[in-house]
DNA sequence: TGTCACTTGTCAGCGACTGTCATAAATTAC
DNA sequence: GTAATTTATGACAGTCGCTGACAAGTGACA
């Protein structure tokens, strides 16, 4: 047998089945007019599972995205600690996006129908904030930890924000047909943080103490 | 005979009812554990009525921040043209928040009241991000106007999502008894804003500045 | 094969929210 | 001042998101 159970991959299966319906459903008749027993339904499972596998009715289109997020984390936390936040973040947004560029192209266009319902949805774009906040909160984390300083510290909490916006600059209003020109996604993150870099003097996400170190690495590794 | 008739009045006074009674409940036993119909009946009122104020239940809780931001479209649009947009953005939040500490000490009571309750609940922060984005739009709306370009310009975005974060810093992990020391809000707003001022190179939030910044820096910082 | 753990369906119920209609009160017209 | 009109409110019924509890089915493992 696979590492996987029969149980695990019928759970799987389920999973996807619910997102795809979902997705299928949100964009045919819109979000709030579809119901959870309408996706239910398509899947031929009892309401109530569909609440066992998502919290929410929000959250089966969230979920996808909000994976991504958690590659970010781990991302994140892979990269060398000499590397100066705004630069670790950075890198560690490029591998998301490169990553999912390089994904199962079937992966790759449910990211997208998700993404573009998410877009033109209203109150999933708002959820979409809220986890991209929620997030936040652990980027900050991770930052104010490799950066031995206190969760409250007003650089960390700017340098974070900051990247926030850069990264939501690069995904919002981005309609499919774009993206899916090639790299068309890493191409806009590029442009945004070269716009980024442009505003901000070179060591500004480090505390003075060590202007000439930042100079030297975070020259050469941007981009 | 005012200016407001009998009818406005009446109902501008049932409306602070409704979010004074709601403040206190939710502060009492929790937002989640408090329903409408309690609400509705502290102010003796039906539960169809609170929804004829309010259109969900969060809404009770985050009018009066909500309020606060469009007295700061209010400012932005009052700023002269000249004005780069990150300095007017600034006066602009400059003026909401020393309007706030002058105002009616009753009504600045209540404001932080709502704001504590936003902080301390999770899904009253996360409603209160929705609505952040949402006003972040019309911002950048504003800002595109006077800079006589499009709603896309990612200049423009980047400005008004780095305005945005540095207005959130300096709002949130804000304790009401640290508020309440006088001008404690406004001096927290000012240390930000020159936290911004010493990251961002002079010029950054206008095109016309930048050619030679680019030209100059592109050598460490992109590509 | 039988035991155990886990997943699912069913049902009953709460609470947020809405449409509808009748009533009462305020504003305006005469 | 009274009548006509507009507007706020209450009462009621109903939909939908979501949850707890229990029973039945299904894969895991000895």
């Amino acid at each position: 047998m696979g590492q996987y159970g029969l149980r695990e991959r019928k759970k799987h299966r389920t999973r996807l089945a619910l997102i795809d319906a979902a997705l299928d459903l949100f964009a045919e008749q819109g979000y709030e007019a579809t119901t959870v027993d309408q996706i239910a339904a398509a899947v031929d499972v009892s309401p109530r599972t569909f609440f066992r596998y998502f919290a929410t009715k929000e959250d089966v289109a969230l979920s996808l995205p909000l994976d991504g997020q958690e590659v970010m984390l781990a991302e994140l936390a892979a990269r060398p600690p000499e590397e100066p936040p705004f630069t670790a973040l950075g890198h560690a947004m490029r591998a998301v996006v490169t990553g999912l560029e390089e994904a199962d192209p079937a992966d790759t266009a449910r990211f997208l129908k998700a993404r573009e319902l998410i877009e033109n949805t209203p109150a999933l774009f708002a959820g979409s904030m809220r986890r991209l906040m929620g997030n936040e909160q652990r980027l900050t984390e991770e930052i104010a930890r490799r950066e031995g300083v206190g969760d409250d510290d007003l650089l960390t909490h700017f340098v974070v924000a900051l990247f926030v916006s850069v990264a939501r600059a690069s995904f919002e209003h981005c309609q499919v047909d774009d993206i899916l020109a090639a790299g068309s996604i890493s191409g806009r993150l590029e442009a945004v943080l070269a716009l980024a870099e442009g505003a901000l003097r070179p060591g500004w996400d480090r505390p003075s103490a060590r202007p000439q170190f930042i100079e030297g690495s975070s020259g050469q590794v941007a981009t």
